[in-house]
RNA sequence: GGUCCGGUAGUUCAGUUGGUUAGAAUGCCAGCCUGUCACGCUGGAGGUCGUCGGUUCGAGCCCGAUCCGGAUCGCCA
């Protein structure tokens, strides 16, 4: 008892070239197949199965031993490594297997509630909650290992480009702006509470004050929001931030970062510099401020085609101020049957859109406005779309923001559709220029779009006072395929434009003072110029991994309802530690 | 917080206008089987149909409430 098998051999790595030799393996029964005199099994270990073969020359105590596994039994097997009499070509170990002659089960095991098996479908909360078996499975070891592939170029780059790696606090200051903080109460000083970091970003910044130059961090954040399937509340950034650069340098030390990884993570050559998009040039075309530009379908403004039109919807839209926007899906007036516009036009009512106009082009064309325009009114449209016969074009007439919503789904929605997006391109983009305010709805006071420390572009500077919504900032994101990678910006370093910034967003002396006080204080005794960027990591591993959600690529990911399924965390505290910590808790 | 979808065997699902003992596949158990690899063959066990209430002679199915899960919008500087 207590023996364990010292390994030689990963199961998955063994080869014909290990024919012949003595190997010793770890792992789990993946499969028992028991023919009466004859039993293989299938074992597994994070490298991939073997078979192994338990014949007739063993003696008797030994294969009675074999008869007794049974799946994710935990074992350790000695024997000669043989090649197959019957080959399987679905599996890399497949032309050869070993011939056992020793046995130790380490550990048995009850009937396992998943199945082992990386095409299982099985509900994802099961999956979650009975994690360490879902880990097992090939793929999932084969994410993790991925993500740290990841991890280790991008450590090795920004280390061989100057960075220093610092670990910045996990207990801070809460911030009253942006997402919602988790709060984390002190014992030491009953009543109060420090705050997890949504981010590292005041931090970095005081370490350029403090002269680091260069700084990354693969840093965990946290955000008390709702998920969704690329969202968690707490997940992985690669935080990054450097003194005396502007955007082209910033652009150009992630253009290596991201050549860097595809060429070595994935073996695929990207060209650099990456494209570059204004956020305004990402809206009118895309509909959206992270365009996957992999296919077309791209937006065209029409009001100019409506103004006298008669048709009511439109031209009561257009003098309350609203816009009227198509796309144009090339061939697809045969695939979308009424029934499936019927659907899109619902799809879309969750993003404000009251509805949806179509028209089929065609020698007769057909729509759904036919009874308010002639052929040649809509001929006109089909023709500013660029449209041919066979073509479906959709047209959207709402507020601004609802225009771009509607159709930057709806084109995001129809590729998917028809099999346009493919897998196997990689296109990068830089949007920048985008807007340092946005207006709050509800109260009417001007938001940092980004963070209150983001540079405006100096040719705007003269508006920042007079015309704040038309100030644009120096920040940037980095888009992969539709996704948001990472964004970023120069910061601010000059105090009194720091303190017009302030001025603009509403903020008094005494809240700048409670808020950002020390960073204010800081920023006077010498800021270099600075800035940087922050990717989701989880997001990065994710895309280059092709899975569709970052649970697949986060070991232990909380549920929709924030909850860790596995320890069943969040939990009720007992009534001594929330004593010691000045706690009540209301229950409603 | 809003909208939509779902909850039936360990798992994935089917279940007709409400009608006898709720099915299939897979997994599990037992027996047979020496070249399988989703092994095969034979047999068997396995169900509070999410929960509570209502309608009905009768509810997995209809109605109401509630819990849970998922998608999505809001939200995510």
């Amino acid at each position: 008892m207590g023996e364990v098998f010292r390994r030689t051999h990963m199961c998955g790595k063994l080869t014909a070239g290990d024919i012949g030799a003595k190997v010793v393996l770890n792992g789990w029964v993946a499969k028992r197949r028991n023919l009466g005199g004859l039993i293989f099994c299938d074992i597994r270990d994070k490298t991939g199965i073997v078979q192994v073969i338990f014949g007739d020359k063993i003696p008797e105590e030994l294969f009675a031993r074999a008869d007794g596994l049974r799946s994710e039994y935990v074992v350790g097997i000695k024997g000669v490594v043989k090649e197959r009499q019957s080959v399987n070509p679905d599996i890399p170990t497949g032309d050869i297997e070993v011939f056992a002659d020793d046995l130790v089960i380490y550990a048995k095991a009850e009937t396992p509630p998943i199945y082992v098996k990386d095409d299982d479908k099985v509900d994802d909360n099961l999956r979650l909650k009975y994690r360490y078996l879902d880990l097992r499975k090939q793929k999932m070891q084969e994410n993790l290992t991925f993500r740290h592939r990841i991890t280790k170029i991008c450590r090795d780059y920004f280390d061989e480009a100057g960075f220093t790696e610092v670990e910045t606090p996990m207990l801070i200051k809460p911030t009253p702006e942006g997402a919602r903080d988790y709060l984390v109460p002190s014992r030491i000083q009953k009543g109060k509470f420090y705050a997890l970091p949504q981010s590292p970003q005041i931090y970095k910044q005081l370490l350029m004050v403090g002269g680091t130059d260069r700084y990354m961090q693969i840093v965990k954040c946290f955000r008390d929001e709702d998920l969704r399937a690329d969202r968690q509340p707490e997940f992985t950034q690669i935080d990054l931030e450097m003194s005396f650069v502007d955007e082209e340098d910033i652009y150009a030390m992630q253009e290596g970062f991201l050549k860097r990884v595809m060429k070595e993570a994935k073996g695929i050559h990207v060209k650099t510099p990456f494209p570059r998009m204004t956020y305004e040039e990402a809206m009118e075309r895309y509909g959206s401020d992270k365009p996957d530009t992999r296919f077309g379908f791209e937006l065209k403004k029409l009001n100019h085609l409506f103004e006298d039109c008669g048709f009511k919807v439109f031209t009561d839209n257009l003098e309350a101020g609203g816009d009227i926007r198509g796309i144009c899906i090339d061939g697809g007036s045969e695939v979308f049957t009424r029934k499936k516009i019927d659907k899109l036009t619902e799809a879309i009512r969750s993003y404000g859109a009251k509805g949806m106009v179509w028209i089929k082009a065609g020698a007769e064309i057909t729509s759904s406005v036919n009874k308010f325009f002639s052929q040649e009114q809509l001929q006109e449209v089909v023709d500013e779309l660029g449209g041919k016969e066979g073509d479906l074009i959709l047209i959207v007439s709402d507020r601004r923001r609802v225009t771009y919503d509607a159709l930057g789904f709806l084109r995001n929605h129809i590729a998917k559709e028809l099999g346009l997006v493919s897998e196997e391109e990689y296109h990068f983009l830089w949007v920048v220029d985008f807007p340092l305010f946005e207006m709050d709805e509800e109260t009417g006071q001007y938001t940092a779009m980004h963070h209150p420390f983001t540079s405006p572009k100096e040719s705007d500077l003269d508006s920042l006072e007079s015309n704040p919504g038309a100030v644009r900032a120096r920040a940037y994101d980095i888009i992969l395929n539709g996704v948001e990678l990472g964004g970023g910006s120069i910061r601010i370093h000059e105090r009194d434009l720091q303190e017009r910034m302030f001025a603009v967003l509403g903020l008094s002396k005494e809240e700048v003072d409670a808020k950002f006080g020390f960073l204010v204080e800081a920023f006077k005794y010498g800021a270099p110029p600075h800035g940087g960027l922050a990717y989701g990591l989880d997001r990065l591993v994710m895309i280059l991994s092709g899975q569709s959600s970052i649970r697949e690529v986060i070991a232990f990911p909380k549920n929709q309802a924030a909850q860790c399924m596995v320890s069943g965390a969040p939990s009720v505290s007992d009534a001594a530690s929330l004593d010691e910590l000045g706690i009540t808790v209301i229950k409603e």
